[in-house]
DNA sequence: GTCTATACCCCGATAGAC
DNA sequence: GTCTATCGGGGTATAGAC
């Protein structure tokens, strides 16, 4: 028995609908299919397609972030990227997915200001997050950085971005691997 | 007045549009109204919306590919790595837009098959040369470079990928500098 | 809250005149 | 080659019964 509210699974699906196809990828039509109700209902809960994508991408990115923000910093710089690593990973889902920010970057010429505002912002928490992780990693001599914290964080983020979104393409699981393998030292 | 002919307008607007939007953010009647015809008359050159993609894909290829193997080989790595992010760089274009194949591969999802080996095969391209630009940078000391070529040029592709989304996101042109400053021995 | 019914427009695609 | 006209369906969104 399905005990999430219809407004929470409108929320999740939409989410992996739009991982999976884009925000211009799916429709109204698709997303009430899988939840199992009409078109009409997701209007009462979001009356517009970009209300239902900017409530989207706020959910992702709170529950996202509470998540890297809850990795143990008592571990070493090199073990809390592989945790990073691994969360980043798991977007993949079924190997047909990417970050719903990432994708949301792509479409941002079709959506509003305000969507691309929350985009920029989950962005900046990433960077900022990594960067201080590496900049960590560097005084510990357990991660090879180049350059400021702050902009080896973003480097490092549009790497992931970049992986995640090849490793789809691909259908491989080991290009983020690949990006954290090449600040370890060995 | 226009020398080109329809067909090829309608194969670098097509491009623009795939770049500023994607795959399903723009339609026949947005390309016929940018070339002056009507949607039927696209209809005439490319039947259906997928033949345009993949025709569109295999000109961009061509022409990226064809300015990437032209860079000159008697070059030092370092300096080979700033013309190349320098044509990444151009993709932008007003700030808008994103490699195509990068675009392509965040739709991957709605695209046929053919259109996906067409998008594998550009990335391919380009990682292997960045591959091999890296392995020689490596030997002469002028990048610093971490594992193995192969590997090291799928994650620097990755990175300029990543980086032009985040350019545009933030509407700013330094990310791509960035990138390859993180590769430069100082 | 969820539904049926529908408005209104846009979509890709085709037929056939010129 | 390019057009007009149109087809069949899908798009978001709304009105109003229950």
């Amino acid at each position: 028995m399905e005990t999430r509210t219809v407004r929470e699974q409108l929320l999740d699906y939409a989410q992996t609908l739009i991982m999976l196809r884009g925000y211009n990828g799916f429709s109204y039509r698709d997303l009430a299919e899988l939840v199992g109700v009409k078109t009409s209902s997701i209007h009462y809960y979001f009356p517009t397609k970009e209300d239902l994508v900017l409530e989207a991408v706020n959910v992702y990115s709170s529950e996202s972030l509470a998540e890297m923000y809850a990795i143990d910093s008592s571990q070493s710089a090199d073990l809390r990227l592989d945790r990073y690593a691994r969360l980043f990973g798991k977007i993949l889902g079924d190997g047909d997915q990417i970050c719903l920010c990432g994708m949301l970057a792509a479409d941002i010429a079709s959506l509003p200001e305000h969507v691309r505002q929350a985009v920029q912002s989950f962005f900046k928490s990433n960077e900022t997050w990594l960067g201080k992780l590496l900049a960590e990693g560097k005084k510990n001599g357990t991660l090879m950085v180049s350059g400021g914290p702050e902009a080896a964080g973003r480097v490092l983020y549009a790497s992931l971005q970049g992986a995640v979104v090849a490793s789809r393409l691909f259908g491989t699981r080991t290009r983020i691997e690949e990006v954290t393998k090449a600040y370890k030292v060995h």
